[in-house]
DNA sequence: GTCGTTTCTTGCCATAAGACAAGTTTTGGT
DNA sequence: ACCAAAACTTGTCTTATGGCAAGAAACGAC
């Protein structure tokens, strides 16, 4: 029996194309379980990062920079698609590290189980051509729509755009999602609730 | 006849795999040539994008901020593939504007055309991926090297990259796309070449 | 070759955000 | 329930970069 919620996921991402239940059941055969605990990571830096679907919890993507301090990437939240791409279709070592924020479960799958599918099933082709094409976009389009704004605006963005984030990530690591020291985001979330209360 | 340099790109990017004279000739088959002179655009905001091969020359990829300024977000050079991803796969309009630093030639595409070689063509499935997964990682980190770098850092780190901007772009050009004004760039300039002099 | 426009440089002052350090609050382990 | 460690807040001072404006240099059309 296909996994309910990766075969749902799939088949809505790309709802101009019907699924037959045969592919549906042969992509959701090629994912395993996973579940983590909080701080319990998917993928460390240095080894090769698989295909991951999130079906519940929150994680984040981080990296070092050259002082040693963690920079966020991304945050990620359930019923979405998770891979880094260099490590994943190149199989180089990753460079990123993904983190769980909260208990998290999903599914998991390799390079090669999923390049056999690319090249046997059409309905899986279009979906991962989907998926990297949008992981592709939003990436592009978060990274632009922070350029040349204030720090305190691109507060406002992700409370707007994820306001779950503010409960389960910590203030260092949001402040460094957007670009800023924890003391800086300390300092406009306060002044941000003074504007908001009256 | 396939077109050679287009041919020739085509294999060289995934050398494991050997493309056969007919997958080829089908592939630079779905090409036509286009050609820019300086200023030109290869695409507009608005338009649907295509997927172009750039065989001589630079472009810029530039978008408007909020106050109405271009804002560089790539700058490419010659031997590459250049395409929107968005406006590419998804068939919406574009929000960027790709134009020509100097005098370009090369070759484009459509989506309706590749996606057909897309299930069709198993070397085209490699190569198209691997473009797709390049530009992503390659725009990822890009991204991810400009964090935490003073403007003078990010200047020096494209100095290296991509020397040849310099000669081609204008002040403002690559001041927006290190995320300074042209004003502070001119300061940079200036600071960095008392440094390298003595 | 000249003139007007665009691009680039420089000076002066303003400001957003960082660095560091001291406090306060929250959290988690026993 | 208590204590230590971690997370967060706040103050003071510094600094990188921006805004604006004036001048210099380069470019392009005639």
């Amino acid at each position: 029996m296909p996994i309910e919620s990766l075969a749902h996921f799939i088949q809505q991402s790309i709802p101009q194309i019907r699924f037959s239940a045969a592919a549906l059941d042969r992509i959701c055969n090629a994912f395993e379980q996973y579940d983590l605990n909080e701080k319990e990571f998917l993928l460390k830096e240095g080894k090769i990062g698989g295909y991951y679907f999130l079906e519940e919890g929150f994680l984040r993507n981080f990296i070092y920079d050259s002082k040693g301090n963690e920079i966020t990437i991304t945050f990620y939240k359930a019923q979405r698609v998770i891979f880094d791409p260099s490590s994943f279709f190149f199989s180089m070592p990753s460079t990123e590290n993904m983190q769980a924020l909260t208990k998290c479960v999903g599914y998991f799958s390799t390079f090669e189980k999923l390049n056999d599918l690319f090249h046997s099933t059409p309905e899986f082709r279009e979906f991962a051509r989907a998926m990297i094409a949008k992981e592709f976009v939003s990436f592009k389009s978060e990274t632009i729509s922070k350029i040349n704004k204030t720090a305190e605006e691109r507060y406002a963005d992700l409370m707007i755009r994820n306001k779950e984030i503010f409960q389960v990530a910590q203030l260092k690591q949001i402040a460094s999602y957007l670009g800023i020291t924890d003391t800086s985001l300390s300092r406009i979330r306060r002044d941000f609730s003074y504007k908001t209360k009256n």
